[in-house]
DNA sequence: CTGAAAGCGCTTACAG
DNA sequence: CTGAAAGCGCTTACAG
């Protein structure tokens, strides 16, 4: 074991521990490992040797060569079926740039656990190539602290609007909404209701409103008591579906405002005994891994969230070479996955 | 602007120049650079304004303090719905030992696509403090390069068996397929009926040892067409669970070795009208998300990959430090979770 | 909060 | 050919 002290093992001897080892100075050492010329062939022989034995690599020189490049992604939650899309997408583009992703859910954690700083502390210290950010937002001081070290970064989906300026990455939600809608009023239902999340996510709010749009394109009224807004998980869903259940009117089909949520919808139908799709058409958005194994497997608007963490890290890459790219907001489109969870109205 | 420093272009200014602009010290620039917080506000918007307006970029360091340590988690796939349950597990347990997580797929890419040496290289450029492999073992030459190099490396849930001397953790496979078995058993079954992944997989082995020995203390006799080997997929297991129902005799509960199976399992289980649990009892292993999505929901056998992460983190942590730890394979306790795909079996 | 001093791993220029 | 010496760009420890 040959250690020069404290410093990470996996950092490997140093050229002097190689030089020590071979018999020959540090400057000797040095010409062997550039492939200089004048190094009697014998000499070369045993620093190669010492070299190959002690698992010597090559320190980062000062004028060209770098380290590997390092991106951070940070998510809201490693526990988010979504994330493993946006990381599976931000790796893979991360990797055809040579670069590598560290991955975190730090930012979310810290906002109660420990100060930030430790952690935006840490990223500058290994130079961080900038950090893309899923559902997850800086807060305030974060932004202004992220500016005046020039790090770069980009939002994906974020659930709030970003400040101005700021880079971001989502999928086409309006557009979404609309296809969604379309989709429901094309099979025959006029009796849409709309499921969502919090009032205040961006993603939601713009599905909604193409949600609206494609009501008033088709003439179909839109009624209010059809929008239910709900805590964005299952259960949240499984008490807005009941209410809607319990309408003197009630729909024939929902369009869920996130697959995250359609398990509690299909609780709230099976609870009683309303079939899908005989009895209510049921479309999500996202495309999450949950909509292939839910029965009936899900009609949902995909978001291309791999696409997304990939065109992110893009963006990210280009504003590390030069000024902030011209789109602040890019949208990637959206598309229906037609499944089994869609019909005709009953009786139709 | 930050600039790249591509390695063509002319150096940038270097620290000391953007002092000099600044009207300070080297030490005061580089304190700026690194984020620390010793610096009085109008010196850092000094400093800041000048590595701005110079385009300073960032040297690599090369000097013995460690920026923040790192640790690399290889996955066989971020597709993998178990990959989620691994990162998270070990992003909490590097976070809280003060460490950031790099995850690739590098190493299953580049068996075909790139030198591995490649990554290796950059690894330990970057002074990684240790690889995770999940589910994805590195290669002969590999292994060597690893030891030769000091990188300490620790396998999760290995689908081979490791060379001797590698720390790895896994579940506790053959225990649970004890329980998984006697589950069935204690409903009354005695035609159950395993589906197993690939012969040459280490977990599954020991889950169908597990099945055999069960059925074995119950004194129930194993019928060898009651084992069936699948492709590690849906559609490998619903053509073997279709063999096992045009059987003669056909089974009335099976253990699927992997939840990642189930969904064939069950697509076959329906082409035929066999109700799940009244026809055909399923118990799972794994516990993935997809268990909770099926419906039934699947009654299986949790494996906790997230504990197994942080463990073998652990044990990576121990390894830089000291000797290789004293066990080199962990195994933590698997449990049933019953939920509603198993019941007596028909006409009990 | 600041910066002189010492130090890091490495390379170059050059005396022997 | 070899290696002592000087130097590079940077960081840390610490005195003020």
């Amino acid at each position: 074991m040959v250690r020069t002290g404290s410093a990470s093992v996996a950092a490997g001897p140093t050229l002097a521990v190689v030089a020590r080892e071979a018999g020959v100075s540090v400057p000797t050492a040095s010409k062997v490992v550039n492939g200089r010329e004048d190094v009697a062939p014998e000499t070369r022989r045993r620093v190669t040797e010492a070299l190959d034995r002690l698992g010597y690599v090559r320190r980062p020189r000062f004028d060209g060569a770098r380290p590997p490049r390092l991106v951070d992604l940070v998510v809201h939650s490693l526990e988010d079926s979504a994330s493993g899309a946006v990381l599976h997408g931000a790796e893979e583009a991360a990797h055809d740039a040579g670069l590598e992703i560290v991955v975190s859910a730090a930012l979310t954690r810290s906002r109660s656990e420990r100060p930030e700083r430790d952690w935006l502390d840490r990223l500058v210290l290994r130079g961080s190539a900038g950090i893309l950010f899923h559902r997850a937002e800086p807060s305030g001081p974060q932004y202004t602290w992220l500016e005046q070290h020039r790090v770069p970064f980009a939002l994906i989906d974020p659930v709030r609007q970003p400040p101005p300026g700021v880079v971001s990455v989502g999928g086409a939600n309006w557009q979404g909404g609309v296809t969604a809608t379309e989709h429901l009023l094309a099979l025959g239902h006029e009796r849409i209701a709309v499921i969502a999340g919090r009032r205040s996510t961006m993603s939601c709010g713009a599905r909604v409103a193409g949600y609206r749009s494609a009501l008033a394109s088709a003439g179909v009224r839109h009624r209010p008591e059809y929008l239910r807004h709900a805590d964005p998980n299952g259960a949240g869903a499984r008490r807005r579906m009941r209410e809607l259940l319990d309408l003197p009117e009630p729909p024939t089909a929902v369009f869920v405002c996130s697959d995250r949520m359609v398990s509690g919808v299909y609780e709230a139908l099976a609870e009683r005994g309303s079939r899908v799709p005989d009895d209510m058409s049921v479309v999500g958005f996202d495309d999450l891994p949950e909509a292939r194994w839910l029965t009936p497997a899900l009609t949902t608007v995909r978001q291309p969230l791999s696409e997304m963490a990939a065109t992110a890290l893009h963006l990210l890459l280009r504003m590390t070479d030069g000024p902030r790219p011209e789109s602040i907001r890019t949208e990637l489109s959206t598309r229906l996955v037609e499944r089994s969870s869609t019909a005709a109205p009953p009786g139709a």
